[in-house]
DNA sequence: CGGAATGTTGACAAGGCTCAACCGAAGTGG
DNA sequence: CCACTTCGGTTGAGCCTTGTCAACATTCCG
């Protein structure tokens, strides 16, 4: 595995290519394919992974059984870092939608490196108090932006993370059915259908199944900012 | 100042008296009167703070003046631990609604503590995933539930924080008009208006100016978890 | 007392959800 | 290769919740 994988990662910054081989050389490869699970909400927290290939989705249930997805990671990102903490328990379930690959290490790993490595620690808690902030502010929107807002900037947030030019305009480079896209902005997918089929209409997105083109992107920043 | 008031928090776990007495030394006292701020929202964030007295609005603007409360602190409330973060901005702005006394250390000392005693950069991380998780809660239920169980659970937990038995029921011992209340559960001051008013027909709660009195919790619960 | 906050209530509109019927594409098995 | 099923998507009707706007009442406070 080569090392230089880690080496933009905020997670690893401050860390010499030795050092970044030796967190490698702790931690093991884990293939997950589409349709599996890296963990489930609630299960004990004891791994932290970096992913590598493939997508995998962040979700959490409600007690009654509905469904947001709060995070999409792409590679080279992290995910379940809280698993540095001791006794804590995944808060989201992590499925894989595509295959994957992923670098994982143990809590036990996770303290090692911690103690040989203090700044890995605060590099940690950074990423976590990035992740609050990421927070607040979806909150904020969903508190009060109306849905087509909300489903704008989960466009434009999948552009950057995932957009590929095409001669067809900007491909969003994930299988994303109607539904998952109501589950990320809370709405249901007829909401979602309808609001897509309208921008379709006005030359802004062309979608199909499970796929979506950004054709206007200025428009749906313009719809994002209203 | 007399240490033991740290004693109980949770970012202070695994501290001895004497260590506690040390931390208190190098605090300071700060004195906020009723209206004006901690901090504002964007200023760069260099101390943290636990409240010793009054409450703290911690809430969050949007760009076109839209707001919501986060949270409210009480003592004995550690709030602004982002502060521990080099480099960071205040999330949110901190308003004291009463007027308060509170203790807290530059980002400095913050330094100064973290290095003397790792356990409190472990109690830092800690603390910030414990917020973490309660966004992701308020999330889901922003996201899925209807104004009327946003508004129930707000009332519970406020019960938790501040409720004060009386022969007129619980009261929650904190001025908080409707407007603050719609701006907790991402509503409008008319919608809680007219929720807390049929509530009141159904003596499940009283309320009057900037006051709410709990009558019957368990009708709030059912609400809650409708 | 008078003005500033705060709260109540009604009328109305609209955004978004539910339910349901239907369509088309993709996959599957004989 | 065709028939069938499944999955994903579209669209309409109706309704409910909630927001908007506005007038008015009440409380507080200087």
């Amino acid at each position: 595995m080569d090392h230089t994988v880690l080496h933009d990662l905020p997670l690893f910054n401050g860390f010499s290519s030795d050092e970044l081989k030796d967190v490698i050389k702790k931690a093991s490869l884990f293939r997950v394919e589409k349709g599996a699970y890296f963990y489930h909400q609630e299960d004990p927290a004891d791994r932290a992974f970096v992913l590598l290939k493939g997508r995998v989705k962040l979700s959490q249930l409600t007690p009654d059984g509905q469904k947001i997805i709060l995070r999409i990671a792409a590679p080279v990102q992290v995910f379940a870092i809280v698993a540095v903490l001791p006794a804590k328990e995944y808060p989201v379930s992590a499925e894989a939608i595509e295959d994957c690959e992923a670098l994982s290490w143990s809590q036990n790993e996770l303290q090692i490196i911690s103690t040989a490595y203090p700044i890995f620690t605060s590099n940690a808690m950074d990423l976590m108090a990035r992740y609050l902030q990421d927070f607040q502010t979806l909150f904020l929107q969903l508190a009060t932006e109306r849905v087509e807002q909300r489903l704008a900037r989960i466009l434009l947030r999948l552009h950057d993370l995932i957009g590929l030019d095409t001669e067809d305009g900007i491909f969003l480079d994930m299988p994303l059915t109607r539904q998952e896209l109501a589950e990320m902005c809370g709405t249901t997918l007829s909401t979602v259908s309808r609001l897509l089929s309208s921008w379709e209409k006005n030359a802004i997105v062309r979608s199909g199944r499970a796929k979506v083109f950004i054709k206007d992107i200025l428009a749906l920043k313009a719809i994002a900012d209203y």
